[in-house]
DNA sequence: CTTTGTGAAATTTTTCACAGCG
DNA sequence: CGCTGTGAAAAATTTCACAAAG
């Protein structure tokens, strides 16, 4: 599984996260006007070391100008450039439980330029329902959504119980990322890419902090 | 900033991660009557290789019997002493806009352990309206609200505008751990946890992984 | 002077491979 | 045997520190 010597390095997968912190403050910083960002700037508003915001950006076409910072704008382009285009992409939400409603009614994709253009169940019973300006579609819709949209990116938010078949039919009606919210790991074809998401994880994460700081502060922390 | 020795080492964050998703998979695997798992297995459930699953295993008091694998239950139980119980703990919503509203209706974390118990807002116009069984409650009942429940953790789910005022609001109120989903790095006293959620960012990073698929198919991937 | 760009060092995390136990 | 536990090696990522540029 070895990419070609031509095939541009992939960018690592921590600095690409960074990157699109980056991108998410380098969009407000333009809405407040600002023309000039530095590396230590950025660093702070993104909470990372100003050494690792440049040696970030390295991985995209953009020049600083030493004692000055970057532009704004140019920096935003090649962001841009590197990471996927500023306008929308076509995405459909699969699973009309919970959290696809919940994640149908979040407006922040919208800002971060994805927008929703169908929510699918397989249950008759869900189908026909709105929400959020939504009708429930039957599965039997996807493939023609997705062909007159061009959406190529689903959000798998079903039980992990029909993880799998849901994500057999995203690849069959053509779909060709899926963003997996189920705790079960499905199989696809080496040509679809799946992420994994859990919801919950950070929750975990940040009350093992707090479980730690507390139990620091009983053994007399300093 | 160095721990003291008595102090029981930090279990990484890549691990955490992990041992947080074993838990899951654990879950189910008990729900499915599985008494033994092995690191292989394990693995495959949660995408991990086995040997990293048991170096993973290491930092929890767990014994596994070679030759045969670990006990679902004892090992749910090593992972619930090092990351938390099972029973389920109190959480408040801090902004009921789109994305706080979907959250609150997101059952997955009670799965998870948590359960929310309010839901605030600074805004008067929306305090009082109902969602998803709950009342849409004034800044102002925070402080009591957090004192009646013992609630310890927040989920801001507020503009990057009021997130600072949002989190002083929290910490004013006795909260110790704040979720914190707006683009906007909050400033809290050091006794305070903070994490910070972009939901957008794997939605980024699927995308950039199929871009640079495709890319490799036009340049003739082998 | 300030801030970038970057090799080289340090640190962290993962992989390997195998001894050892039931 | 099969599967765990673990040093030692490898790989990935971050930090450091400083030369160079405007």
């Amino acid at each position: 599984m070895k990419r070609r010597e031509e095939t541009t390095p992939a960018i690592p997968e921590p600095t690409l996260a960074r990157l699109h912190r980056y991108m998410t403050v380098l969009r407000r910083l333009r809405r407040e006007g600002r023309r000039l960002v530095s590396s230590e700037s950025l660093g702070q508003e993104s909470g990372t070391p100003s050494a690792l915001v440049r040696k970030d950006l390295t991985h995209l076409e953009c020049y600083g100008q030493r004692g000055v910072g970057y532009e704004t704008e140019a920096l935003l382009d090649s962001l841009h450039q590197a990471l996927g285009p500023e306008e929308t992409r076509p995405l459909v939400i699969i699973g009309a439980g919970n959290l696809g409603v919940a994640l149908s009614g979040y407006a922040g994709f919208d800002m971060q330029g994805y927008h929703i253009v169908g929510i699918f169940d397989a249950d008759p019973t869900v189908v026909g329902i709105f929400h959020r300006g939504f009708v429930v579609r039957p599965m039997t819709d996807l493939p023609s959504v997705v062909k007159a949209t061009g959406a190529r990116i689903a959000v798998l938010a079903v039980p992990a119980s029909h993880a799998q078949e849901a994500a057999d039919q995203c690849v069959a009606a053509g779909l060709r990322g899926l963003l997996n919210f189920a705790p079960f790991r499905i199989q696809v074809p080496s040509a679809i890419e799946v992420r994994q998401v859990d919801l919950s994880e950070d929750l975990q994460l940040l009350n093992y902090q707090l479980k730690r700081s507390s139990s620091a502060v009983e053994l007399g922390e300093k």
